[in-house]
DNA sequence: CACACAATGAGACCAAGTATCAACACCCCG
DNA sequence: CGGGGTGTTGATACTTGGTCTCATTGTGTG
């Protein structure tokens, strides 16, 4: 649930406020990506009380700890969705929005070629990849 | 110069237009990635009369050609850089904004073991490469 | 249990587009 | 060359996603 979330707030030692759990459950209760937009119609809906602004700050929290990560879909929407702090790329499905994480599986050689390539100093990089999950495959 | 983008733009069928021409030499002019509202500033210095629509129809129409490419910034900006159709994916400076362009180099090896892993298909991907230039890493 | 200071929400503001539509201009056709 | 159909334009309004400000509230610490 929602308890992960707030563990992981309390640990980087911000305040545990009615708003903040509030917003944690809605986002433990979505599956697949969201965007924040989403999160706003659902507290809208429920009359939570919570504000826009508080939406997008517990957004870049939780990004900041690693506990959500921004997607830039292909339409160009932009989306977060869960993640495992240590873990760092998506599959989304085009189809029906869920992800899957994958570790690291060979871009550092990706990466190290292209520097010496390049003669670029590489500090980060984004991988982003998107398909059909087997659900939507099936589903055709 | 903008020859190359007024070419592409011919060979694709669209009218050669007076404010494509103006729009296309700023693009030219520039080096690195920009914004659309880097265009519309430059427009705006010398008085072209263009409007900032026709800016954004612009780099839609070159985008759809490949001759533009949207890159998605680590500091959430949206850039749009110049690049040849076949290459897919671009080393950008965080100091100086330089864009290396570097072909394919292994990533669908890394593709199909994620495909692998996770039981998704994939249709395509967006690699980012974010990190110094030579000379940006030698000037410190 | 008080109080400092972090967090909130209302609302204005901003950035990056998109939609609409009447006026315009490219360029093909005669 | 000179219409004229239609692709293109720019003004303007609107939308989406996000940030800023600031007076008010509420957490957690001591
Ligand atoms: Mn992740
Ligand atoms: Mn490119
Ligand atoms: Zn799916
Ligand atoms: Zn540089």
């Amino acid at each position: 649930m929602s308890d992960e979330l707030l563990r992981a707030l309390d640990q980087a030692g911000v305040r545990l406020t009615g708003p903040r759990r509030e917003i944690a459950a809605l986002i433990a209760k979505r599956n697949g990506h969201f965007t924040a937009a989403d999160l706003i119609a659902d507290a809208g809906k429920r009359r939570l009380g919570v504000g826009r602004a508080t939406i997008f700050r517990l957004l870049d929290l939780l990004a900041e700890q690693g506990l959500v990560e921004r997607v830039d879909l292909p339409d160009g929407r932009h989306a977060y969705v869960p993640c495992e702090p240590s873990h760092h790329h998506h599959l989304v499905c085009v189809a029906c929005g869920a992800i899957a994480e994958v570790e690291d599986c060979g871009i550092d050689a990706v990466t190290s070629e292209a520097s010496r390539r390049s003669g670029f100093t590489i500090e980060s990089h984004r991988l982003e990849l998107f398909g059909r999950c087997p659900n939507c495959r099936s589903a055709n």
